[in-house]
DNA sequence: TCTTTTATATGATTAATATCATGTTTTTTC
DNA sequence: GAAAAAACATGATATTAATCATATAAAAGA
């Protein structure tokens, strides 16, 4: 449903958000190494996080990545549409762009109500809500 | 949300079960033209779609593709199960192996009961269900 | 100020999708 | 039967996504 490239993104956020902050920072190797993803990879994904403002960054010594409290008040749609653009998981099933409410297309208008209400719900979930819900084991993160 | 493969084949199935029949068969060619697919990709994806018997065809002069009844029950998660693979809307939003209901990564409880209703409404829903509402107009196919 | 450490920018490579092309087989019709 | 018309099978090419590699710039600390 999302590419690797935002699933990884999502990974590296919530992350962040959990184990770092402006004192607490984190190199893109280790990030890579605690979440499993290509290390190379990983790091060009954090850079271009950092350079959106979906998480923070320092060079140098004592550098790395962290997420500051803004960075946790992103919800996790805007995560996917920085990676996977805007359109990944609203466009039209059939792939037609003058599908719409007013003239639908035989899926559109079967699956909008259950699509809508996902995307609703990413829009409306930040990166703090899910911390929140993983420091009270709600929920899990096996990584 | 699906691949290009995807979105062609069910506007492809779609528009035979609209317009064909036994006796009303339709070359690979038109097809292409009449969706507005690549003629050759769409050859491609007619043939592989008539192997795994979503669609029907015939060889030789009076050939072509066409629906009959048995393919109209074909579910529409089925048409796309067959392209992108049993697992491409299913599969976790992080893409962890080992998430699941017990178990739940923190967006998959978020969003799971919204993308199930989606995934179920795909199943139970079949190909003349479609072309049964593109008759009564409730819905268009605006290829 | 120099060295070290880190992110940044950029580009190269690999893998997966999407697309194109063509020879082979089957079926109809004459 | 022979010729033509179609799908079928297979492989080639192109484009995009994923991954890797490395030189550059910035910051810290000695």
């Amino acid at each position: 449903m999302l590419s690797n490239s935002s699933k990884y993104a999502l990974k590296a956020v919530i992350y962040l958000a959990l184990h770092t902050d402006v004192n607490n920072k984190m190199l893109a190797k280790d990030i890579s190494e605690r979440i499993n993803v290509p290390k190379a990879y990983m790091a060009k994904l954090l850079q271009g996080l950092a350079k959106r403002k979906i998480i923070s960054s320092a060079k140098g010594p004592k550098g790395g990545f962290y997420s500051n409290p803004s960075n946790k008040n992103v919800t996790l749609l805007e995560v996917v549409e920085v990676i996977d653009g805007e359109k990944k998981l609203e466009s039209c099933f059939l792939g037609l762009d003058d599908c719409n409410e007013h003239k639908p297309c035989p899926i559109h208008s079967l699956i909008s109500p259950s699509r809508s209400k996902m995307i609703a719900l990413l829009e409306s979930t930040t990166i703090y809500d899910l911390s929140k819900d993983l420091e009270l084991n709600k929920v899990f993160l096996p990584v």
